[in-house]
DNA sequence: AAGTGGTCTAGACCACCTT
DNA sequence: AGGTGGTCTAGACCACTTC
């Protein structure tokens, strides 16, 4: 008779994952929830399925994370401003110690897993380099003892092998000084930016907890006479960066 | 005895998921999987449950897309390109049809929803304005008739009251023509991204599905002599967009 | 009305972390 | 070893979409 209406009362999982957040929101970054899954559900009379879907959604929005094993952990951040204009100006690079550091301010930071190698093809990110061999550099940033993003980076072999480029250590200023110094500076360049969720290798590689988006950067570097000679794709924790630029109208 | 060693099997859900992956994949956009989430459990031999589970993740990774009492459906997307620095370059908004525009290549494009105020209290977003009161604009853009984009510009009373910028059609160029028209043009802008899940009422708004990412942008308008008379906090859906930027070494 | 996804239970058992 | 999260079942019942 009476005509179906739309459900208006909340789910069971809701009212817990409304709890769950007033649990969360009075706790330090990292400080443990004073309660477990199946307290939380004894606590709101329903199982333990929906403690931990109610969970699921607390953590999805980022407010905690649930760690197998190991309880549930209150989550805030300070992201770091990572500047786009400034950080790619020339002085940046071409004396300073590499464009890594205009990001963290006062923060430990430290790259590690670096990997080079020289491959034959390069993959559709990089066509614009041409169809030669190329350098491709890996490594991993971290940010106070955390990682927080994944760099790849493809040069033409033509212009980086054998140079300190295709080295680990590429030296102070980093590749682009190097770069400079070889006669290719970079005259500009173009960031293209997306958000995703993680691939499952992203997700460990970076530490991420369930349901939290990484930022894609692909950098492009191109000399004064237009040629592109690096490309980097970058993978952030999007909860760890804030990315900025400036533009002249 | 023999020590416990990690889990090396893949669980049931991540085999279902594997499945729908691979099903999703030879259907085009928008086409509905020619399963159901009960078939799916009985070809695997799982429970109903752990079919959803798998659903979940395979949507989570933006393959497909879970309707309520409609099915599954594939989903694969063109973003569209955002230039951040060529959009907002004076001859875009001095004379064009509004930045907008800049982007929406030959694509169709709407406005809705609208909503012009004045507020005493700016967020804190909109700190930087000063302390009076605000024209607040809240709209909400389309492109094929998808809604991609929620924003909201605040602006100090002082200049925008009483003129166009406080109408729902701000004209030709729009906001930006109007305060040149004033005298305050802008002469640069500062863009900050962060990506993050959406708030509730950013998924309802935007119709996201579950597990998609947005990116926020937030947009300061500073004229030549340094004051900041426009903010603007743009919530994009992340699968709609790229973000370009073009930086000067 | 029929079909399809979604919430929920109660309980078994497994995997991971801490000590 | 004990505690805590995670997967999974079998089935009941609810909510949304489509016809």
């Amino acid at each position: 008779m009476s005509p179906r209406q739309r459900r208006d009362q909340p789910y069971k999982y809701q009212r817990v994952a409304a709890d769950l957040e007033q649990l969360a929101a009075g706790l330090a970054d990292g400080e443990r929830l004073p309660v477990t899954l199946d307290e939380l559900a004894q606590m709101h009379g329903v199982s333990a399925a929906v403690a931990l879907q109610a969970a699921r959604e607390v953590e999805a929005a980022g407010l905690i994370e649930v760690r197998h094993g190991a309880g549930m952990f209150a989550r805030k951040f300070t992201p770091l401003l990572r500047h786009g204009s400034r950080r790619l100006s020339r002085d940046q690079w071409e004396s300073g110690p590499g464009i890594q550091a205009a990001d963290a301010e006062n923060r430990a930071r430290e790259v590690d897993r670096i990997e080079v190698t020289q491959e034959q093809q390069p993959p559709l990110a990089a066509a614009a380099l041409g169809a030669g061999p190329v350098v491709v550099r890996r490594r991993r940033y971290l940010i106070d003892g955390r990682p927080v993003q994944l760099a790849t980076s493809w040069l033409p072999s033509s212009i980086a092998a054998g140079t300190r480029i295709a080295e680990p250590d590429t030296g102070p200023g980093g590749t682009y000084a190097r770069l400079a110094e070889l006669g290719h500076a970079p005259a500009r360049f173009g960031e293209d930016i997306t958000a995703r969720m993680p691939l499952p290798a992203e997700r460990e590689a970076l530490a991420l907890p369930r349901g939290r988006p990484v930022l894609e950067v692909t950098r492009r570097a191109v000399t004064a006479d237009g040629r592109t000679i690096e490309i980097t794709v970058m993978v952030l924790d999007a909860a760890a960066y804030v990315l900025s630029y400036d533009i002249q109208a």
